[in-house]
DNA sequence: TGTGTAAACGCAAACGGTTGCAACTACCTT
DNA sequence: AAGGTAGTTGCAACCGTTTGCGTTTACACA
């Protein structure tokens, strides 16, 4: 996989070791496309090297994060993490009636962060929070709610 | 306290029962004022009435809240509770230094829900949600980090 | 005022997530 | 290629929070 080349050589210029267990869930989190539940990382590196601790999954996740090498986004009360979006950055909409996930453009907030600023001289935190809502389908009744 | 008499009216119009340990937690938080954690308002009900369990505490906050009796507001990765402010909903910035908790007015926000019921379709809620970030203090090296 | 019943309680076990620690290993140095 | 060491792992214990369950109790109704 070239795509995770770059996250790899992050790890290493931080002086971060390459273990199998973090190759193991990079990978994993490169190909599951989309926002993966830590249970699932989980799941499926346990599959492939039965002796992976759930310790050494949340460990590794948090490590990526901190190098910015995936995001974490809150689901439904849950982390969920992907690999950092080439395209950039991007908030999410996640919808609380069915849980679906939704990209959203920074820009958005831009006039936000700089009315804080210029009026509190508060600097939020925007990078990669979420945003709960209801999304166009559950308010019109066309989805079905997820079960939790 | 007259305070409090409007929640215990909610409680009795939904079918609640007023048993004395919610009158507890009610109170606690009442007299608490501002953004209570929830070990602390254990502790002060356990001080009043030994038998308290946690998961009564718990229980009755996450009830208060579902009545829109009290509002919760995540600090630090822990959740605080307060009575519904009288003078109208507010949100709250967060410093991830020191951990201080200012109100903002949800009138700062009314545009950026605008926006993404216009282009999404998506209604966000935004009623009681923190937004995390670096207070003024924390930005100019005046406070002190937090030490959790 | 007494009685029946569903709601709420206290307790304990379970949950998802984090941390301390001894054993192991990736990687630097020679 | 071999050795030393600090970073990492797996395990187990722990934390804050939630849930299941048997007992208790607030409250509706007689």
């Amino acid at each position: 996989m070239v795509q995770h080349q770059q996250a790899i050589d992050v790890l290493r210029e931080k002086g971060h070791r390459l273990t199998p267990q973090r190759l193991l869930v990079l990978s994993i989190v490169a190909d599951g496309g989309g926002h993966m539940g830590v249970d699932e990382v989980f799941r499926r590196a346990k599959e492939a090297y039965p002796y992976m601790d759930i310790a050494t999954v949340y460990r590794t996740l948090h490590l990526f994060k901190d190098l910015g090498v995936v995001t974490e986004v809150a689901i439904g009360d849950r982390l969920h993490y992907e690999l950092i979006d080439p395209s950039g950055p991007h908030h999410h909409m996640v919808c609380r009636v069915c849980n679906g996930a939704y990209n959203l453009s920074p820009t958005y907030l831009d006039e936000f962060r700089d009315t804080l600023l210029e009026e509190f001289d508060f600097e939020p935190d925007l990078e990669h929070f979420a945003i709960t809502g209801t999304c166009s389908g559950c308010r019109s009744g066309r989805n079905t709610p997820h079960q939790d």
